[in-house]
DNA sequence: TTGTACGCGTTATCAG
DNA sequence: CTGATAACGCGTACAA
């Protein structure tokens, strides 16, 4: 299999034209239907765009009117199952208002600068997920008066960029409230997320909360690196058991981390939840699925993607737009907890 | 918080020239290392760059090139983990190739064209996954000549448009062979992926075959849907048990249909794997931590968006490739299986 | 209702 | 090594 044939140049508006025996202006207007047009003239000009198979160039479209409808989304990595529902939202959302999505992570690749590939040159606003971006960055972005949203991630102190996240905290807490009050666990594990993380953060405020609240003391040695991640809280646990230290209960930071924690409670034969009470957070796809059934908290990722999406475009309109949208979240009660 | 104040147009090249006190064309040839530039003037330039955040429009650039530096990635929907590895692929390997990643699924959204998104207008080239595109819709693409490649699809007949996929009936076909070499099965239930997914096609066939080879008669009430989908395959199991049909291990489509097919079996009280094998296909993450581990075959999936990224760019540069790129698999024993 | 002519911001060509 | 200037393909006043 070899290269195409040396492809000629794309049809443009004026080969169109002249085929129609109209003008490119016409031709303008048949396609963005930004002027009336005599029917006559109209089948022509569509007849030929058919033949030829024409579409416009973007670049020059952008070029002329100043606007790309591209949205530009910046996250640091594609990764957890976690970004499965946001995407599918942010492109959902964005393809019924007729835009395109850019998409660009900060991990990989050579580390040049982010906005190398993504911003003013070639988006009309930027979605941006959580810690993808120094502050120092998203302050010039906000002087620039640049439409930005950020994702899961509060917004930094002075500056006044809009943001999209779920209720962290009430979910946590109400998490922890179930595990205390309807199970009577007091020694509950709580896996923190990562440090940079602004989820993690509310979570475990949400835990201490709740423990304060049921005058319960924080025991230090049950606050525990989890990582959002299946391996480090696996690991975790497996080191806590053999610790010796006593608990009751597991509030690991997110489901991806409760998967860990049930292996390593599995492999010590540790019965879940007779023994030991364990509740995710986000439900995700698989949570109801392992064994036995997570109890977690349902995370709205899919209307974050999607009201985020919405207030970048309001934002774009010039219209006004919340400084911070806080979506709801809901306990979900399985088998995980000890309830049934 | 209300939206930003009057954004003035950004700098232009003309205005970087002007400040540098130099043409708008030494500054092009500064920014594109196109051209040697006197290290004073390079200076200058990279000043007035400086202050101005200067950044080139891609528009802009893309009209006077006619490139885009930005590839396509059509897809059918954004659901299964599956796609996790897939998109980290192609967006590492496009990015480190130094272009930018436009996405848009098929299936939500207003049903408008697909090309009106995604095309010859605004991309250098399209990565299409699976069934997001008709024949036809193929057959024109290649006929234009525009570079595309295919994702875990096969190429329809008659075309020529190279694709990327895995070894499906091999790995299938290993996995078969295990169970009936290793554990002794004989009654192997198999789920299938959908009717439209050609992963699905391979993977019956690998499991035929395989049965072929041991003279065992394929019996069809062992082959059944299964959808590449956690509930279909618990829904499927559910039936198949109640209706009493013997059977002592099964071959899920997938890793999805696999964490269905355990739910279904602890439910009705039988053991993994002491009466049942069970045995999955994909190896995504939570394959290892579900209970007991899941003995899979390991798709290369992170892999296979690389490699379509690269034939793609070569046939952007207008360079030979591969008309089909079979990525091997690589059989991962556990416990669901039986060993150990 | 339609056509003409110019601007959009870069790159490329050609002199100098 | 640098500066004019002509494309690049499309929208859009303005004129007809």
């Amino acid at each position: 299999m070899h290269s195409q044939p040396p492809s000629r140049r794309p049809p443009t508006i004026d080969n169109v034209a002249k085929l129609a025996g109209v003008s490119s202006a016409t031709v303008s207007r048949v396609i963005n239907h930004s002027a009336p047009v005599i029917p006559a003239t109209l089948q022509k000009v569509q007849a030929a765009i058919e033949t030829l198979n024409y579409r416009p160039s973007a670049a020059a479209r952008i070029l002329a009117q100043r606007k790309t409808d591209t949205l530009g989304l910046l996250m640091p990595e594609i990764s957890e199952t976690f970004f499965i529902p946001l995407l599918r939202g942010i492109e959902q959302a964005a393809s019924q208002a007729g835009f395109s999505l850019l998409i660009h992570t900060t991990s990989y690749g050579p580390k040049n600068n982010p906005f190398a590939m993504l911003g003013e040159h070639n988006t009309d606003g930027l979605l941006i997920f959580s810690e993808s971006l120094a502050n120092e960055e998203l302050a010039r972005l906000q002087r620039s008066g640049f439409p930005v949203v950020l994702i899961h991630q509060d917004t930094p102190e002075g500056l006044r960029i809009p943001g999209i996240t779920i209720d962290n905290q009430g979910g946590a807490q109400s998490l922890v409230d179930h595990l205390i009050e309807q199970h009577s666990r007091r020694r509950i594990v709580h896996l923190r997320g990562p440090q940079s993380a602004n989820d993690a953060l509310w979570r475990e405020k949400g835990y201490r909360q709740s423990l304060a609240e049921h005058h319960i003391p924080v025991d230090p040695a049950l606050v525990l690196p989890g990582n959002f991640d299946t391996d480090t809280a696996q690991n975790t646990i497996c080191h806590l058991i053999q610790s010796g230290t006593a608990f009751d209960a597991i509030f690991s930071g997110d489901d991806s981390s409760a998967l860990g924690v049930l292996a390593a409670l599995r492999e010590a034969g540790i019965r879940v939840p007779e023994d030991v009470s364990v509740v995710g957070f986000d439900d995700v796809d698989f949570a109801s699925h392992v064994h036995p059934p997570l109890t977690t908290v349902h995370a709205p990722t899919e209307q974050v993607g999607e009201r985020a999406v919405e207030q970048l475009l309001k934002l774009i309109a010039g219209e006004e737009v919340e400084p911070v949208t806080l979506l709801p979240v809901e306990l979900v009660i399985r088998k995980s907890c000890g309830c049934d």
